[in-house]
DNA sequence: AACGATCCCTGTTGGC
DNA sequence: TGCCAACAGGGATCGT
């Protein structure tokens, strides 16, 4: 599932494909566009506009305009962008095509349809932002602005990292694997955790989070998620906790357990993520 | 306000 | 072997 290291991997494949191309022709199908106006506009927003640079903020990918418009894209569960030569077959599920002035096109293909583009002005685009928290990668707080984020909260510490107003970028693959390297339960209250787990909190997610874009996503053989070129990502493979129950955890070879929390599949290890604290012990 | 439940959508899976 | 309910999940929304 697109999470921010995909949604990372897929910007940084189409930055030296777009950035300072004009799109020359858009096609919407189905319901892509249904959180903008419609897809009329996002055709008219879009069609002969120059994309200044591709940036992202959780699981957003953002290409500012030259028209002053931001153009964006979210994966939503099932969705990937699918790079590719005009001519070139579309792949079923393809919803949405921008046609580039050099006869490249940027499709969306989303079988589940959670996915949209959309074209924002800056007044909907400030707004759009307002509702999601700092980056998970880029502008992840410290352990005690965390803890702040965190205090008072009684709701399991996955739900939270679920929550993009949180943090955002963290999905239900990459929250477990945080949490298992974390030594963290996922059913644990956000706001119980001590200053010494927020810590390992913070250290877990930037360095899953800096793994899963090193590998380049994360591929399952399901509904794979796949780089732009149609490559598979590496991270799939070197998964902790993630679609593991049952299986002996990689730390500590106890078999992996799963608990539904907020209505997601929850994988962790309950010798390494004991569901309360162990007594502190010198040592 | 916080938090859990429900819904959207469709390809895949598992049980009978 | 075939059918179909259950399941997967990001995010919006609703009810408590």
């Amino acid at each position: 599932m697109p999470e921010l290291p995909e949604v990372e991997t897929t910007r940084r494949h189409l930055v030296p494909l777009v950035v300072g191309r004009t799109v020359v022709g858009v096609e919407i199908a189905g319901r892509t566009a249904r959180r903008n106006s419609g897809p009329a506009d996002v055709v008219s927003r879009l069609t002969g506009r120059t994309v200044r640079s591709v940036g992202r903020r959780g699981k957003f990918l953002l290409a500012p305009l030259d028209s002053g418009d931001t153009w964006v894209v979210h994966l939503g569960m099932s969705g990937r962008i699918r790079t590719a030569g005009t001519g070139e077959p579309r792949e079923l599920h393809t919803r949405f095509v921008a046609v580039l002035d050099d006869g490249a096109e940027v499709r969306l293909v989303d079988p589940r349809t959670f996915g949209f583009v959309a074209v924002l002005d800056p007044d909907e685009l400030a707004r759009a932002l307002r509702a999601i928290g700092p980056d998970a990668l880029d502008e992840l707080p410290s352990a005690a602005a965390l803890g702040g984020r965190l205090a008072g909260r009684r709701a399991p510490v996955k739900a939270l990292l679920l929550d993009q107003r949180i943090v955002s970028g963290l999905g239900n693959i990459y929250a477990d694997e945080v949490l298992h390297r974390a030594g963290i339960h996922p059913l644990r209250s956000a706001g119980s955790l001590r200053p010494g787990e927020l810590e390992a909190l913070r250290e877990a997610i930037t360095s899953v989070l800096a793994e899963g874009i090193a590998a380049g996503g994360t591929s399952l053989d399901d509904l794979a998620y796949l780089l732009p070129d149609g490559r598979a990502g590496a991270f799939g493979a070197r998964l902790a906790v993630y679609g593991r129950d049952g299986q002996p955890c990689r730390s500590c070879g106890t078999a992996v357990e799963r608990v539904v929390v907020s209505g997601r599949s929850s994988h962790y290890c309950p010798r390494c993520q004991p569901p309360r604290r162990e007594r502190a012990k010198a040592s």
